[in-house]
DNA sequence: CTGTTAGCGCATTCAC
DNA sequence: GTGAATGCGCTAACAG
């Protein structure tokens, strides 16, 4: 193994390992037929081969069939990178997200993967590791092989992102930058949607559990949070939270019982997740003694309480924004356009009436 | 908007949209600085600008700085196609998944991603919707761009998987093919170690909640489950759960409690969580009055009560598979390797000795 | 409808 | 150490 990175995997059992090279037959890998091959064999011009997979219209339908008849025994295969070069065009978008592992994203790929096989595009992806360093890396080695990219959550300052754009095809999720084409989902829309409801529960005292200070949408969030609660009568708190996760969440809920509130929205769900878990340390029952609301429906609908929740759109994000990129691929065009999701509340099973609670 | 799809994006609002085309200084986009004009602009020829980027030390070191100078004066940046067009290496592997949206796989993508990266390789990204013909499909459309392919929990016939193997390299994730190197992670050893510590705290019925039927790890953990059992005195009784959901966990659990069973082990996390909200809808309460183990730990750590577990190694595999991939990659040859990663047992809090149950 | 001719941008023999 | 030619596999005018 000389050394290999592989030799670092500790604790792993190898049962079988045969070195040395395949027997023959498993050797030998089709090393590319080529157009001239198919051509000659099937007594035509190479560009002619080349147009019964492109433009098949353009040939009498039995030099096509003749053609694909050879081709489908030589086991001709179109060579993608050789296409691209001459058409300039290689069907590949890159997707670029700041964190494969936070559930919030994944939906949000499927969705757009999905979207780029419609028209046969395939995806590159991205992970930044949450650092513009790593994305402004991936970004420059994507440049030469994809149409366009979608940046997903973007560390980079908007600056580093209009150089970008003048590069190539660029669309913006969760990223307000103007003349960029973005769509964006507004959280804030269903932030105040939980809190109309924990008032018409009766919470007149509220805690917004923070995420990540130089979140996009943590000040989102924030901000909708106060604004709702400023004509409803009800008092708002924060308490950081530092780190969007469960710990951070977790250790929150002493300073979060100290405020007296009765009820919290926090930054996402893996916080609310951790809340859960550090009230119910506490003895402190949800929904009966206390009302928890997360945001991005990503955990909700699998735990135990179910989490009451804000619908995240990340579906739809993924979808938009590639077919937007796609669209401005094909029609050569670019729009500034700007895309809002809103969101709305998931109600579930950690919220209750105040009353509900013994006075 | 012509009927695009992205009009089928029901409930979005669009607050700015400007058609047409950019300003003049956004629309102008770098259209590819090539070779030639580096090499023009630096008094040097073609030829000097490639070694320049590809083999700086056969230049002189002048020759090499003003080249560079140039070079990013002008903003050029080699393009990967042409490369590959001439080298046959584009740098880049493929990863294909059947569900991106099961929490299994994005740590598993996450690590390949790293592991590709710290060589230099961008990575392909392919979910199959756990459909063998989109999987075939998706090798197929790879094929052409990509050095080598990793194929997680795939789906496909073993002979698909052969000839596939036969066009490109290929690395298989939790799939037993005879010749194609491969990395299994064997949650055999951490079924066991459930059961064993099941059975030290004094359980002697436990219901395995079974997965899809057609699953190789389902297969495998049944099994284990059972062989396990079978030297400690301990009953087994299987309960299917159809697919590996959350809902079905949770019907699950009247056939769970009917069986008189105290414990329970969960082909996977979700399942495990299906039924712990079934559990408490029955108001029994876990782990007091029943123990639950999970399999894949992708959701212990982050719920309450914390679920114990059996780990899951998908880092290490996306990360052994991708570093195997690329070991052969680079020295060309190919090698019947069998990795087999062992689990163990998570203790978190959703297990209890039988004996604290009122008798 | 189909064949002919040029490149796409780069790496790589060869000479010098 | 550097320049000049050749080709990777394919598409795209341009003729016929």
């Amino acid at each position: 193994m000389s050394g290999s990175s592989i030799d670092e995997a500790a604790n792993f059992v190898v049962i079988g390992f045969k070195s040395g090279k395949y027997p023959e037959t498993m050797i030998k890998r089709a090393k590319g037929v080529t157009i001239s091959q198919v051509a000659d064999a099937a007594g035509v011009a190479r560009s002619s081969v080349s147009r019964a997979f492109t433009r098949p219209d353009m040939l009498s339908p039995e030099t096509v069939d003749r053609i694909m008849k050879v081709a489908e025994t030589l086991g001709y295969v179109p060579n993608h990178t050789a296409r691209a070069l001459s058409t300039g065009r290689h069907g590949n978008i890159g997707l670029i997200v700041p964190d494969i592992a936070n559930p919030f994203f994944p939906p949000l790929i499927q969705a757009g993967q999905l979207e780029a096989d419609r028209s046969d595009f395939c995806i590159f992806l991205g992970n930044t590791e949450e650092n513009p360093k790593q994305e402004d890396k991936l970004v420059g080695r994507f440049a030469g092989q994809v149409e366009g990219i979608v940046l997903v959550s973007s560390r980079l300052s908007d600056e580093r992102i209009r150089a970008h754009a003048a590069q190539l095809p660029l669309v913006l999720i969760n990223r307000d930058v103007d003349g960029i084409p973005r769509v964006l989902i507004d959280s804030s829309s269903g932030v105040r949607q939980a809190v109309e409801h924990l008032a018409e529960l009766g919470h007149r005292k509220i805690v917004y559990v923070s995420g990540p200070a130089n979140s996009w949408s943590n000040k989102q969030r924030r901000t909708a949070i106060r604004s709702a609660a400023s004509g409803l009568k009800v008092d708002i708190e924060t308490v950081p939270a530092v780190l969007a996760s469960y710990t951070s969440g977790r250790n929150a809920v002493s300073a979060i019982l100290a405020t007296g509130a009765t009820a919290a929205v926090a930054f996402d769900d893996l916080t609310a997740q951790g809340v859960l878990a550090g009230l119910a340390e506490k003895k402190v029952s949800v929904p009966r003694d206390f009302s928890l609301i997360g945001c991005d429906d990503v955990l909700g609908a699998v735990t135990y309480p179910a989490l009451t929740s804000v619908s995240n759109r990340s579906v739809e994000a993924g979808r938009v924004a590639v077919s937007l990129l796609i669209e401005m691929l094909q029609s050569n065009g670019i729009r500034d356009a700007r895309y809002v999701l809103q969101t709305h509340l998931v109600m579930r099973e950690t919220t209750m009436a105040l009353g509900y609670r013994a006075p």
